[in-house]
DNA sequence: AATAATTTTTAGATTTACCTAAAAATATAA
DNA sequence: TTATATTTTTAGGTAAATCTAAAAATTATT
């Protein structure tokens, strides 16, 4: 059994390993908020236990049984975060801290029965995949909303930033999962997209369509 | 704000004081399953923090401060287990190891949602008195089973004891909580207690008799 | 390829919560 | 009231996760 700091740090892995297959020391301690001194000692602690597989100098990469503790922690926490918006009716930008420190309760039986009382949710608040109880879960692979032309249509369903400041923005705008939105224009002078939805013509700017995900439903 | 292990020597004082003013060192230790010099260690800590009044040999005494923050555990603790009984469907013996870590989880907002959630119950799934937002709930003052003389007549209300054995126990012999029971023999040679029980005639032991809560209500 | 910049690791400390063993204080019993 | 037993504290140490500062390795630049 992991400590809570352990599974910190194999979440982060996995996530990071998500965009390169080797996670450097540097990165790993800018997610965890801490030096990379302390990075290579905890490290070294994972690779003793058969989490990470690490050369001196190279990064780590998860092993089968690191990547399947992580899972499990990601699964915790979006189940936790389906629960904190469907029950306890928090804000999909309100959820992320809690959900944080939920993730590590430790009962195989809890997450089950949530999971169950929950209606076996598919995806988070956020739009990001629910694992099943044997980690298994549909690779979404979305279009980020500023990657689509002038007449693509589609539907939000994810976001790629998390940060209650983000979040909330897009509530403010009416930019929330499900949304169905078509792309009308794109400014040439900074790049941000005009966009039609629900027969409204918004503004928004690159940096907030390169976190919306998108998923297509082909051209106009 | 206190870590995890803080918030336990907390809650387990203020359970300990509920029987003696003043609680030993011995009795903590035992209780946080650690050793004496440990929470000696521990209690300088919490006085320095203002949590407990400390007096070297003497034992310790929660201050407001201390008692307050030891009310929000058991808050949270109660709710947890009301949760993980109405909503997930776990036994009230199996509910306890999952909601002592529960309880650990910090956010004022979670507990109050939940507590909404919930219907605002003002008893765990043991009998135990739910502390509202404020802190303040009902002093619950039971009569044990024990002391009860026959042709007694009463309501199960609540438990002393909170081990899955001795709740599974009493689940077995149908002895669950607003259960009407009346006693109709006590037994010279072991103390054990005859009560009548949904029409049933059942024998307990002093021992369980002993942990049984009842709500009196007169003599038949 | 040599130099500079960046990244990563090592070495040695710190903090928290715990430990053992021994000393000191308090409570109990002869 | 002295001796014995119990409780509590002190002293000194350990393991986990962190830190700073300096050294080593890797990568980028001229």
């Amino acid at each position: 059994m992991q400590s809570f700091t352990e599974e910190n740090y194999l979440k982060i892995i996995y996530h990071l390993a998500e965009k390169t297959n080797n996670v450097q020391t540097n990165a790993i301690a800018e997610q965890m908020q801490t030096k990379p001194a302390s990075v290579t000692d905890m490290i070294k602690k994972l690779a003793d236990k058969g989490f990470v597989d690490y050369i001196k100098y190279q990064g780590v990469t998860l092993t089968d049984k690191g990547k399947n503790a992580a899972i499990d922690i990601v699964r915790k926490h979006r189940l936790w975060e389906v629960f904190l918006v469907d029950k306890l009716n928090f804000k999909w930008d309100e959820v992320h801290d809690v959900a944080e420190e939920l993730e590590h309760i430790k009962s195989t039986a809890l997450i089950e029965r949530l999971d169950e009382f929950l209606g076996f949710p598919k995806s988070d608040p956020h739009g990001d995949p629910i694992p099943d109880k044997n980690g298994r879960f549909a690779k979404t692979q979305f279009t980020k909303l500023i990657d689509l032309k002038i007449a693509d249509q589609g539907t939000i369903t994810g976001v790629s930033q998390h940060s209650s400041a983000f979040l909330k923005h897009l509530e403010k705008l009416g930019l929330t999962l499900g949304k169905q939105i078509e792309i009308s224009d794109v400014t040439d002078f900074d790049g941000s997209v005009e966009i039609l939805i629900a027969g409204k013509q918004i503004n928004i700017s690159r940096e907030v369509a390169k976190h919306i995900l998108i998923s297509s439903n082909g051209k106009h």
